[in-house]
DNA sequence: TAAATTCGTTCACTTAAGTTAAGAAATGAT
DNA sequence: ATCATTTCTTAACTTAAGTGAACGAATTTA
C-alpha cells in the first residue's frame, strides 16, 4: 500500500513538461492511517497566508491548468525570446542566468515557494536572461491574461500580488544590502546560515557567481575558512 | 517681479522641517510671462503617470499635510528606532546607510521621484539602518494610516502603490544582477552612464560604499580610468 | 576669520580575487 | 560499462582591492 503510493508519486512527479493536473507532493505514514499531499495543497496552503479561499475560488484557480512538471537542465526562458509566463516553485529549484562574454552569471535561485516574474514580462521587450532548471521542478506557469481572468472574477488575488511584491522587494532590498557590505567570504558564510540547502543543492560554478565571484576563488575561499577552522 | 518669485523660491525652501504647504519648484520666464510650479504640481505630475485624480482626490491628498523641507544633514530615520513613516523624495537627495563596525556603509540614494519605505515599517521593528538627506531636500512623509484612510476613500491609490512596488522591484532587481555581474570598476562606469548626477552630488566616500568598495579603492579606480583614457 | 574637522588623494604594503592551465572527480550519454 | 563531457580543485602568476598612514583641500564650527 504504501509502496504504492510512494511509486505513484516518483512516477507523478515525472511525467512530462504540459499539463500535470494532481501530484503527489509528500506521504505520511503515521499509525498506518496514510495521508498525502498534492501540489495543489501545497499552492494552497501558501496563498492562505495572504487570502483565504473559497471553494469556487479555488476551483477557478485550478481551471486555469497551471501545474507543471519540468525535468532538470529544462530551459524555461531563453535570451532573446519574449514571453508572458511567470513562475511559482513548488517543489525543486530554478535558477535566473545571462550569458556575458559567452560566460554563465548565475544571479538568482528561486526555490520552494518562491516565485518570479521575468523582467520581460513587464516590459515585453525579449528577455536579457535564462531561466533553468537546477533540479527536477514542480511549478506553476501562469500568465497575465490568467491573472485578469482571476482578478476580475476574484480582486482579492490582486490584492495579495501587491502584497506579495511589497514584501519580495524588501527582502531584496535587505539582500542586496546585505551583498553590498559583506566581503564574497562573508556572503559565503551568510549563504551557509541563511539558505544551507542552496550550497547543498546548487552546483558550486553556479553559487560562485551568485556570490560574485569566480569559481576557481570559490574553492580557495572554501579551503581558506576550512584552513581557519582547522587551527 | 521675476526677483520676487525667486526671492521667495529660496526662502521657500528653507522653511524649517515640520509643515509645509506651498512651495515653488521652479520659475519660468517665458515671454515675459512667468509661470512656477509647486511641489504638489510635482507630486501630481508624477501621479498623474499612474492614475488619474479628480480636484476631490486632490485636495484629500493635501489635506493630509505631508510635504516636508528637511536640511541637508538631517536624519530621518536612525538605527534602532521605530518609525511608520516612508518617504518620497520630490526635490534633493536622500540616503540609507548602516553602521558596521563604526564605519558608515551606504546602501542606496533616492533622488527626484523617488520613494522609500523603511524596512522597520514593514515588520514594526527597530531600524536596522539610518536614512539621511544629502542636500537640502523636500519630500513627502507619509504613515500606513493615511495611507489607509487614502485607499479606503480612493481604492485606486492602493492600485498605484501596487504598480509602483512591483515597477521597483523590477528595477531592483536589474540593478542587483548588474551590480553581481561587474567589477568595481564597471559598477563605477556603469553609474556613470545610468546616474551621472549621483557622482556630482555624493560625496566620494558614500559613493565609495554604494559601490561595494573603500573610498581609497575608489579613489585609486578613477586615476586609474583617466591614466587609461590619457593613452 | 581662524581653528577644527572632514574629505579626497596618494603611497607602500598586504591580502584576496582574476586568469590560465592542468589534472582529478563526478556526471551524463551511448 | 565505457567514453566523453562537465565540474571541482589546485597551483603559479597577475591584477586589483583592503589597510594604515600622511598630507593638502574643502567644509564646518566657533
Amino acid at each position: 500500500m504504501k509502496g504504492d503510493f510512494q511509486a505513484r508519486f516518483r512516477e507523478n512527479v515525472r511525467v512530462k513538461f504540459p499539463r500535470v493536473t494532481r501530484l503527489v507532493a509528500s506521504v505520511t505514514d503515521y499509525n498506518n492511517i496514510l495521508t498525502y499531499k498534492t501540489m495543489h495543497d501545497i499552492l494552497f496552503d501558501f496563498i492562505s497566508k495572504y487570502i483565504s479561499l473559497t471553494e469556487d475560488e479555488k476551483n477557478a484557480l485550478l481551471s486555469l491548468d497551471i501545474f507543471r512538471s519540468v525535468k532538470k537542465g529544462t530551459i524555461l526562458l531563453k535570451e532573446g525570446q519574449k514571453s508572458q509566463d511567470d513562475y511559482f516553485v513548488l517543489k525543486g529549484c530554478i535558477r535566473k542566468y545571462y550569458i556575458i562574454d559567452g560566460e554563465e552569471k548565475t544571479t538568482a535561485f528561486f526555490t520552494e515557494m518562491e516565485g518570479m516574474t521575468p523582467h520581460c514580462v513587464k516590459n515585453n521587450n525579449k528577455s536579457e536572461y535564462f531561466v533553468s532548471c537546477v533540479e527536477d521542478t514542480i511549478l506553476t506557469v501562469a500568465n497575465p491574461d490568467m491573472g485578469v481572468e482571476l482578478n476580475t472574477k476574484f480582486p482579492k488575488f490582486q490584492l495579495m500580488c501587491g502584497v506579495l511584491s511589497e514584501e519580495l522587494l524588501a527582502k531584496q532590498q535587505i539582500n542586496f544590502d546585505e551583498f553590498k557590505t559583506s566581503s564574497p567570504e562573508q556572503r559565503y558564510l551568510n549563504l551557509l546560515q541563511n539558505r544551507p540547502d542552496l550550497i547543498q543543492r546548487v552546483p558550486q560554478h553556479q553559487l560562485a557567481s551568485f556570490l560574485g565571484i569566480k569559481p576557481q576563488s570559490l574553492s580557495r575561499l572554501r579551503a581558506r575558512i576550512l584552513e581557519k577552522s582547522k587551527v
